[in-house]
DNA sequence: GATGAATGAGATTTCATTCAT
DNA sequence: CATGAATGAAATCTCATTCAT
C-alpha cells in the first residue's frame, strides 16, 4: 500500500482505524478481531478500512510498529540516569516493567505472530536485542570496574537476567500474580545485582 | 464427549490421533492444523475424528494436557537428587531445559490458547504453580538452614528465578540463540545461587 | 486439486457440478456466474462446490476441455467419408456448422478467456489447429493430385477457407443471420471448391 | 448523463478521460480496467470521472463507438478506387486488413460486451451490416455484368466471404499466426475472387 | 466403527459509485 | 469543476462439523 499524501480528514480516518485496530487486538486477540470489528469501533465502513490499509495484517504490523517503538523509548535511560550502578539496574527494571504493563498484551501478540510469520520475528528479534545489547554492555562496563563478576559471560547473562524481568512482567501482569511494584523492583534489582555479583551499596538490599 | 470403552482397533485409532494431531501442531501451530490435516497424518477419514473427540479444540486439551504431564513428570528431581544444594538446583535447571526443549512449542501454544480460552490459562497456572512451589519450598529450607538470603520473598523470587530459566529456554530454543548446554546450565546455576545468596560450594563455578 | 477416487455419490455429485456449470457459462457468460448459482443449479450446497473444484476457473477450465474434446470428436471425418473431394468438403462442413451450433457460445467464451488468461489461450490454440492441419493436408492432397490449385500457400489457404467457415457459423448461429442449413452447407462449399480451383463435379452446383 | 456545454478545460479533461479509457481497455480488457486506472492516466482524480461519464460502461460505450467509427471510414473505397474488380476486392481487403489491426482488441472487446448487453450487440449489427451490404452489392454488380457466379445467394456469399476476412484478420493479428500483408491480401483475394467466379484479369494472380 | 460427502456460517477483499469539502 | 474519502453490495473461498451409507 503506497500510503498517499492525506488530507486532514484521511489522517483522522486512518489514526481512528489504527487506534481502534490497536484497542480491539489488545482486547481481542489477533484471530478474535475481524475487519469488521475494527471499522466499527472506528465509525467508519467496511471498504473504508481497505482505503488506508492493505489487510487485517497489515494493519497489526503497523500496530506491531507502534509498540515496538514505544517500547524502545519508553526504555531509553535518559541523562537523569543514576551513577549508582544499582540505582541504574533498579531504574531501569522498573522502566521495563512500565513499558511492559502498557503493553504487555500486545507483544505477547506479536511473539505468536512470529510463530506464524517471520516478519514479525525479525521486528521481535531488533526489540530483544537492544535490550540484550544494552545488558550486555552494562554488565561489561561493571566487569571492567571491577564491580561485577568477570567470569561471567555478558551475552548469556544479559539474556538470562533479562528474561528473568520480562518473563515475571508478564507472569505479573498477564498472569495475574500479586504484588507491589515496590516489591517487584526491589526483588528483581536485589536478584540482578547478587547474581552478577555486584556488591550492593551499603544500606540497600531492603524493600521498605 | 464421554469416552466409552474402547475395542483394541478403536484404541489404537485413538492413539493414532492423538499422536497425529500432536505433531500436527508442534509442527503448524494451532490455526494452521486443519482437522483433515490430523485425519491424513493419522490415516482415517475425515468422519473418523469426530467418533473420538469432540472438536479440535477437544483434541488440542487432549494433548496439552499430556504435555503438561510430561513437564511435571520430567522435573522431578528423584530420589537420586544431590544433597548439595547448589548441585540440586544445577540439576533441576538441567531437567527444565531438557523438559522445555521437548515440549517447547507446545507449551508456547498453550500459552497463546490461554489468552483465548480461560480452560487452557489452569492447566497453564497449575503448571506454573508446581515449579514456583517446588522453587519456593526449596529456597525456604535453604532460608531456614541459614544458606540463603532470609530477606527473600520466597514466592517472589522462585517466580523470578523460575522465570528466568523458562524464558531462557525459550529464547535459547525456540529463538535459536547459540550456547551449549554446559553454559546454559552454568550461567543459570550460577545467577541463581548467587541471586539468592547461597555460597556455591568451594571450589565451585562448574556444576560438572 | 486431486481427485480422489469417488464413490459411486461422489461421481454423480461432481457431475451434476459439471453439467450445472457448462448450462451456466452457456446462459450467463463467465462473469455472470456466481458460484452459488451453479450449486444452485446442482442442487448442492456451497461448501460442497469446493470439494470438486478448487475455483469458478476450474470448474471453466473443465467444461472448456469437454467443449474442445467434443469439438474434436464431432469433426471426425469417419471411415465413411465420401471419397469425391466436392462431397468431402460438404461433409465437413457440415461437421463443422453442426458441432459449432452445439459449443459456439462456449467456444466464444474459450476465445473471451484466452484474452486473460494464457491457459485458455494454449487450449484454443490446439483446436484451431486441430482444423487448420486438417484443412492443409486436405488441400495439399488436391493440390498434388492436379485437382487444386497448386500455387496457394496451404496453411494460409485452410486458414482463411477455415475461418470463413467458422465466422460463419458464429453468425448464422449465434448473431442470427437466418439461412437454412441446406443453403448454408451449398454455399460454404462452392465457395471453398471454387476458391482452391477445385472443379466440381459434373453435375454439381446445386444444393438439392 | 446530459452533456452540458462543457468549458474549454473541461472538453480537456473529457477527451483525456476518453482517451485514457481506450488506452486501458485496449491494453487490459473491460474487466481489468478499473476507473482509478482510468482517472489515473488521464491524470484526473478519481471523483472527476463521474462529471463526464455516468459509468465505466458508459465511458467504454463512447470508445466503442468511436472504434466503430473508425472503423466505417478507413474502409470506405475512396474515389480512387480501381475500376478493376479484381483489384477493387483486393483493395478492399487490405483495407479492411489494416482497419482491423487497428482496433483487433476493442471490437473483440465490443463483441464479448455484445454477448452480456444487446446495446453493444446492435452497434456490432450495423458495423457488420454495412460491410456485408458493401460485399453484397460488389457482387449484385458483378452478377449483373455477368462477371461473377449468378447463382449464388449475394447476401449469404457477402457473409461468408467477408466473415473469412474477417476471421483471418483475427488469427493473423490477435492471434499471432506469422504471414506477410502481401501474401495475405493476395490470397484472400485470389480466395474471394474465384470463390465467386470472376475471372482473374489475364495477367494477375498476384498484386506484386 | 469407518467413511467421505455435504453443509453453511463467516471472513476477507474488491471496486463502482456517491458525496461532502 | 475538482477532489478523494466514504460507502456497501457483492463475490470468492475455508473449514469445523454433521450425517447418510
Amino acid at each position: 500500500m503506497i500510503v498517499k499524501s492525506l488530507t486532514q480528514r484521511g489522517k483522522r480516518t486512518r489514526a481512528a482505524l489504527l487506534t481502534a485496530g490497536r484497542d480491539a487486538f489488545e482486547e481481542c486477540g489477533y484471530d478474535g478481531v475481524r475487519v469488521d470489528d475494527v471499522c466499527a469501533r472506528a465509525g467508519v465502513s467496511h471498504g473504508t478500512f481497505y482505503t488506508y490499509f492493505d489487510s487485517k495484517e497489515a494493519l497489526f504490523a503497523e500496530v506491531a510498529e507502534a509498540v515496538v517503538g514505544e517500547m524502545f523509548a519508553a526504555n531509553v535511560v535518559g541523562p537523569s540516569a543514576p551513577a549508582d550502578p544499582y540505582a541504574r539496574i533498579a531504574a531501569a527494571n522498573r522502566l521495563y516493567l512500565r513499558a511492559w504493563s502498557a503493553n504487555s498484551r500486545l507483544v505477547r501478540m506479536l511473539e505468536h505472530a512470529a510463530t506464524v510469520d517471520d516478519r514479525f520475528g525479525g521486528l521481535l528479534l531488533e526489540l530483544r536485542e537492544v535490550f540484550v545489547r544494552r545488558g550486555e554492555e552494562g554488565l561489561r562496563r561493571l566487569q571492567q570496574q571491577g564491580l561485577a563478576d568477570a567470569s561471567l559471560d555478558p551475552r548469556l547473562t544479559a539474556i538470562m537476567l533479562g528474561g528473568m524481568v520480562e518473563q515475571f512482567a508478564h507472569v505479573w501482569l498477564d498472569l495475574g500474580e500479586r504484588a507491589s511494584e515496590e516489591a517487584a523492583v526491589d526483588h528483581l534489582t536485589r536478584l540482578w545485582a547478587r547474581a552478577i555479583g555486584l556488591t550492593p551499596p551499603s544500606g540497600s538490599g531492603e524493600e521498605a
